[in-house]
DNA sequence: TCTATAGTTGACTGACTAGTCAAATTGGGC
DNA sequence: GCCCAATTTGACTAGTCAGTCAACTATAGA
């Protein structure tokens, strides 16, 4: 294992934070070379396209994410304190990026996915793997929630989806308008939608 | 009025459809030119840039979402159906496009407004601006539901930017996904989130 | 009919684009 | 010291990009 970080990790590190950081399009292959101190002619010989680049940068990134989500998201904590510890964990993250880079950059997931659904279905399908992935996340966390008497959700799938779309809405917002106090607001919303105030209060 | 469309007309037309069916980076100057059938010349005696006609674009669009929604919020509708005559207005809006186009292609507003965001401070502007006007009919509907005794809302500009975000999410994951069906999903959900549950019924 | 102005045209620039390739270099096992 | 494979390099395509410009035409008003 290479103490210093390789050029395949190093282009993988740059790519990411380049697409999120502007957008897809406007990120070139040159540029993410010069970024990570890798000549072209290397990017070729580890990636074979842009595109190519782009699912090895989601799939590195969602391997670290995965290990912060399951510690968020972990059987031991109580279930609604578990989404609490989600929404606390993507204001954080929200507020780091922003002091690292100067702008609210929102979900890499959602922002790439958008733009280039219509063009590249290859890099559609791995976003779109991870998003079901981390659905997951809170399907069971709902679920959990609702086998407690916590909140009135008989569909947690459907009610997982819908708290999903909002949180990635609420962070696209957050993006759009360089603001990461959007995400502040919600919460007590999602209580609302996660039907927190239906259920009979213990008796 | 000329009875034929303008050449600034066509462009504008065509940078939207495009735009909006792709990406902004994906979309050439070139490229709308030809689907507006306008040689480039003549494109840059109307718009002083590419983000100039996208700004352009926006506006002439909005104009037209405008009396749409201004008969969907009338006020003489009653507010909850309001909101159900959006929701059904964004499904069908989605399933027409999708029909038209071959993809599902969102809210043109964040989908654009996601990928320029931290390079066109001008055009990311024009979305902000636009998007709040948008908000603005959700809080009314909101207001009067609320009024109303329908629903437990008391700071409507708070739940009316959480609904939003919903719905933003909910069309960009459509468009990420390609599935107008997640668009239907959301609306009791919604109302949970409103708070419809929470009211005392009538006595 | 003259003129001023609005609109049109196509050729042009120079920078940038993704991707290729043959040759050179590295470093580990023998 | 030698070999082989993994990697690195920089020069190279061929096409596309946004934007420019001077010359051209159409047209409306006086």
């Amino acid at each position: 294992m290479p103490r210093t970080s390789s050029a395949k990790e190093r282009l993988t590190e740059a790519a990411l934070r380049m697409i999120w950081g502007q957008s897809y399009g406007s990120t070139s292959v040159d540029a993410i070379c010069e970024e990570a101190k890798v000549k072209k002619g290397s990017f070729y010989y580890f990636f074979k396209s842009k595109s190519d680049l782009a699912v090895a940068a989601l799939d590195a990134d969602w391997r670290r994410h995965r290990a912060q989500l399951d510690t968020i998201f972990s059987p031991t904590v109580p279930p609604l304190e578990r989404l609490e510890r989600y929404f606390d964990f993507n204001y954080e993250r929200l507020v780091e990026i922003k002091k690292e880079c100067g702008a609210v950059l929102g979900c890499p997931l959602y922002a790439l996915g958008s733009e280039i659904c219509t063009q590249d279905t290859v890099l559609r399908g791995k976003i779109q793997e991870i998003l079901d992935r981390k659905v997951t996340y809170l399907e069971s966390a709902i679920r959990d929630a609702h086998a407690q008497g916590l909140i009135m959700a008989p569909n947690e799938k459907a009610k997982a989806r819908t708290l999903f779309m909002l949180i990635q809405g609420a962070l696209t917002q957050a993006r759009i308008q360089n603001d990461v106090e959007v995400l502040h607001d919600i919460y007590p919303d999602a209580l609302d939608l996660l039907g927190a105030g239906k259920v009979k209060s213990a008796a």
